[in-house]
DNA sequence: CTTAAAACCTGATAAAAATCATTGTTTAGA
DNA sequence: TCTAAACAATGATTTTTATCAGGTTTTAAG
């Protein structure tokens, strides 16, 4: 049994905890880990997933593609995040991809360790639930984010929450480090727009750059940007 | 035991099916049925939920106010249909409000008789869990549409949906009436942006009205053009 | 180190959408 | 049935955003 990925599922699923000693002895052994190379995809818009992938190490972007071509991501996971619970719980065919924005390591744990526990464990079932409604809560969240406010407001918002939810190095840079493109289909605008508003930002002094790594300079004014200000 | 409110719980929730008729019948006979005018508030945002809302009769919009003051309507509501789940499950105060679109009736079911069958009843709470799944990717799909469609693209989509869903009536007309100001807090747009599609639309012969009454004339034309023709 | 490909950036322009202003039309209530 | 309020419609204008076209810089592979 690999305590780092018990770890991962357990703060990761956001719920495994409710699971008892043996359940998670059980789903733990049965795991397999594998390394992602930067770019490479977990798994397609599509595929049948045949469990979930629990992430270990580097972030995973979740993204759909559009009529129109463009890929939206609809969110990002990493250390301690789980991927494909949704298509599992429903037994459907993903509705995302998932694609390594940095080189990672998840660990896969097949469906039947998920789907028997949640049969046969009430808590844990519950547990996985509160998660989803919290996942759902936030979807309505972004709808009116995505509706209501402009691009400008959705790209400081973005740079926001990267750096509060994914940290900064000591030099103040974000840890994760997206392509301009990939800002874009975050925020849901063209590559060109969104490289616009950065330079903004720049000249504006609410971040700085280094090569494709940014910073955060001032948070105080990107939140009153965000908030309409 | 009232049949009516006993039918409105299993189909709304989806999943109240996976209850016992012992269960049934305590949510069932726990149920208090409220008269509400159209226009009237059912449940604001930042309440505190202590139960759920069956819808009976008519249609309630449930939206979230945004920065900028404008509502987005975030879902349409209606018979056989559960206002007030994720709150009541996570226990949270309500990110939504819900305001009727038309005379309604709903039933109010305490969230004991809830939490207590999710507590003591895993199949219930794997269908609960099953339906919440779905509404998530229903909810990533919204997100995809608003942030890589045009407003004209979404307006088309909002009266697809509205035949889809709710029916019309025998003249054809869709039998959920909403305001212009209504349909542009679906779709996200400034109300008379909404109104000039609407003109547009009928001009095309894409739709006719009569009053605030709408009617999808030309099914294949608003088709083709939400898929980008 | 060289070089091709990918990523980034900027300007010009066009298209989409929001806003402001005004008028016509419905509707509900005195 | 009259009237004020709410709603619907349209024009003019501005702002926002996308698109196209062309550069420069960065990156990775040989």
């Amino acid at each position: 049994m690999d305590a780092r990925c018990e770890n991962c599922i357990i703060r990761q699923f956001n719920s495994l905890r409710a699971m008892s000693k043996e359940e998670l002895k059980k789903v733990s052994d049965s795991k397999v880990t594998k390394t992602i190379k930067k770019g490479e995809s977990i798994f397609e818009e599509g595929d049948k997933l045949n469990g979930v992938f629990c992430v270990r190490e580097g972030v995973s972007k979740l993204s759909k593609l559009s009529a129109n071509g463009k890929d939206q991501i609809v969110r990002l996971a990493s250390k301690g995040e789980v991927m494909g619970q949704r298509s599992v719980i429903v037994e459907e065919i993903s509705n995302l991809s998932a694609v390594a924005v940095s080189d990672m390591e998840v660990c896969f744990i097949p469906k039947e360790g998920i789907v028997d526990t949640l049969q046969s464990n009430p808590n844990f079932t519950v547990e996985v639930l509160r998660h989803m409604a919290h996942d759902l809560r936030e979807a309505d969240d972004v709808i009116v984010n995505m509706s209501q406010k402009t691009v400008k407001q959705r790209v400081a918002e973005a740079f926001l929450y990267l750096k509060n939810n994914f940290g900064e190095d000591k030099e103040g840079y974000l840890i994760v480090t997206l392509s301009r493109e990939d800002i874009a289909n975050v925020v849901g605008t063209a590559t060109e727009s969104c490289i616009r508003i950065i330079s903004e930002f720049k000249k504006n002094n609410y971040i700085k750059t280094s090569g494709k790594k940014i910073a955060v300079v001032d948070d105080k004014k990107l939140r009153d940007l965000v908030e309409g200000f």
